[in-house]
DNA sequence: CGTGCCCCTGACCGTTTGGTCAAATGTTTT
DNA sequence: AAAACATTTGACCAAACGGTCAGGGGCACG
């Protein structure tokens, strides 16, 4: 809608350049936290060169939760309702999971907006989330009804799968000072824990 | 540590007043994107007046941190070492959403700290936290190696009831942008689900 | 080799920020 | 009622904020 084709290569190159700061100091700070003069150190680059590329600070969020939403939502469309539910399911959590370990800023980022009561996106959660996530729980449903996986309410199984998936992403920190320093990654541990969780959970 | 004892009354008074404003404002925007006239306002003084209760903003969040933990860690301190394991893990997640339900504003304000860093109160977490969660791990522990619950890793345990009962806090606007207006409380439903969800883990 | 366009920057602007201070107003004590 | 103390405030400040602008470099293409 708001797309902004990139006529050089050199723009193409800062465009991203800029992206990656801002989703660095955003995801840290949130947005009223998050400074130009702290995005242009962190992008290498003049405070005025960045609004040469952004009109404003906050076309630069706005940018990045776009282009986030589609990454976001991308493991729970490609969950096959024609597949093996348990599988699916299980898969759903891993890719999820996956997603929270290499796109943790992201995540973050997310977090700091819906935290912030969600303004500039509640449009997209009321709208698209939303009807992806009452097809998904129809979906779900349905395998439940046909005895398939054990009843269970698919809105909260869906809530947490988001929830245990992301907290190993944005509550990083806590996790990391209770497990101590050199324990094997979180992310591993993890894995195996929610496997073996929704496993107990959804067989009949 | 850091007490400072009520002279007045209307000092006590004033120092509340300040101090709910505060946590109003502060998990609603965090640390940096929170300021002192939104607080003022929010607490119906002036802005020199709050700084006559407590010498900086940051002191105010400090206060708030401080007091927060204490009522934050009290459901996991109630969890009795003696009693019947599934029942005491299921009591522990039940006081822990009540308290989601019923301070989410602290929830937010600490899910905002941890997400921005956590730098103010890392030495908390790895020293006083950490603590409380070895002991707690090792307890069930032994409730799993005497085949009282089913063997799972105790700090994914702890992890996961945390997630998913501080999600219904922190991400409240979420969750109702997709459960949709009118339908009963989400914590309703959120309780049965975690009921259900621990006990078919833990059951042996 | 110059002309035109895209890229970049130092200097600057108005506003908001956290915080100070002297003076005014309450309140308590004697 | 006056002295002593606690509370409150308008006016103010330096720094940081998001954003602007005129102009200077660099690069492509004739």
């Amino acid at each position: 809608m708001t797309d902004t084709p990139p006529r050089t290569r050199i723009q193409q190159r800062n465009r991203e350049t800029i992206l990656g700061a801002a989703l660095e100091v955003f995801s840290q700070h949130g947005f009223r936290g998050a400074t130009l003069d702290q995005i242009a150190q962190a992008a290498g680059l003049s405070k005025p060169n960045l609004l040469y590329y952004f009109p404003s600070k906050e076309a630069m969020h706005e940018a990045l939760l776009a282009g986030l939403m589609d990454t976001w939502l991308a493991p729970l469309r490609a969950l096959d309702p024609g597949g093996e539910p348990l599988d699916e399911i299980l898969g759903y959590v891993h890719r999820k999971l996956l997603l929270s370990r290499d796109f943790p800023r992201e995540s973050r980022l997310f977090a700091n907006e819906i935290l912030q009561g969600a303004e500039r996106i509640r449009p997209t959660l009321e709208g698209e989330l939303k009807t992806l996530v009452d097809q998904t729980a129809a979906v779900i449903s349905g395998w439940a009804r046909e005895g398939r996986i054990a009843p269970v309410d698919p809105y909260h199984l869906i809530f947490s799968i988001w929830a245990l998936t992301q907290h190993y992403a944005d509550f990083d920190v806590q996790v990391r000072a209770v497990l101590g320093p050199g324990k094997d990654d979180p992310f591993d541990g993890a894995d195996r824990y929610l496997a073996t969780l929704f496993s107990r959970l959804l067989t009949p």
